[in-house]
DNA sequence: ACATTAATTGTGT
DNA sequence: ACACAATTAATGT
């Protein structure tokens, strides 16, 4: 990508974040990375070198079991880092999740080595750091709320506001089977509640999509 | 335009 | 949870 839409795209995101001599410390150290829908981008038990800087699209982090069970932790947007990682670059160990592109993913990833220097260098690196950190927490302590307490039809409410607000689109392009996986539940039990919340005039049913009618 | 097929969704037990 | 029916989208002829 030419280096001064690398520029711009940066400066738009993070310009009213980072001072800028930070950013271009950024631009000098970090490099661009483009992923495709669907990709993964982290995988478990692989040593992380770099921590993203999100440019656009959506990251979804999710915690892997032994059979391959897959529950979702929390999504990263535009703006966001992934708290996870960072954990990882502190100790230098190895990845815990699982993270996938959805959407077409735009990033910047830069090594972690610049990590300790940049806390202690840049006031707003590290607020941004910490901040963010604080933010995933909150955001999986909801989410440990929501498999513990929440019965399904509650989470699944939570789970398609959640889509709205994170893709700025009412409409909803994935199959039952997929929003199942994402729940850890089964595609029939997604089936009957969306069939039910269709019937109070809810959401819209479509195959490979819905639309959300509320909220 | 029609038939075939594969994938997704709906429903009863 | 499973099995099957119904529906839809995609593809070839």
């Amino acid at each position: 990508m030419e280096e001064v839409v690398l520029e711009e795209k940066l400066k738009e995101q993070y310009g009213f974040i980072f001072e800028p001599e930070l950013l271009k410390a950024i631009m000098e150290t970090g490099k661009y990375r483009k992923i495709p829908d669907g990709d993964h981008i982290i995988e478990p038990g692989q040593p992380i070198q770099h921590m993203p800087l999100l440019l656009n699209g959506i990251i979804k982090v999710l915690r892997e079991d032994e059979n391959g069970d897959e529950i979702l932790l929390y999504y990263l947007e535009i703006g966001d880092t992934c708290a996870m990682t960072m954990n990882c670059c502190l100790g230098n160990k190895k990845s815990d999740i699982l993270a996938v592109a959805e959407g077409n993913t735009e990033m910047i990833l830069i090594p972690v080595q610049y990590m300790n220097e940049w806390i202690s260098k840049y006031d707003s690196w590290r607020a941004f750091v910490f901040d963010s950190f604080n933010v995933r927490l909150k955001e999986m302590l909801e989410t440990i709320d929501s498999i513990a307490f929440m019965q399904m039809d509650q989470r699944l409410l939570k789970y398609l506001r959640d889509q709205v607000k994170l893709t700025g689109s009412k409409e909803i392009k994935k199959t039952h089977q997929q929003i199942a996986t994402d729940l850890h539940t089964s595609r029939v039990v997604v089936s009957r509640l969306l069939k039910k919340l269709e019937n109070n005039n809810e959401i819209e049913l479509h195959r490979n999509r819905l639309k959300v009618l509320q909220f």
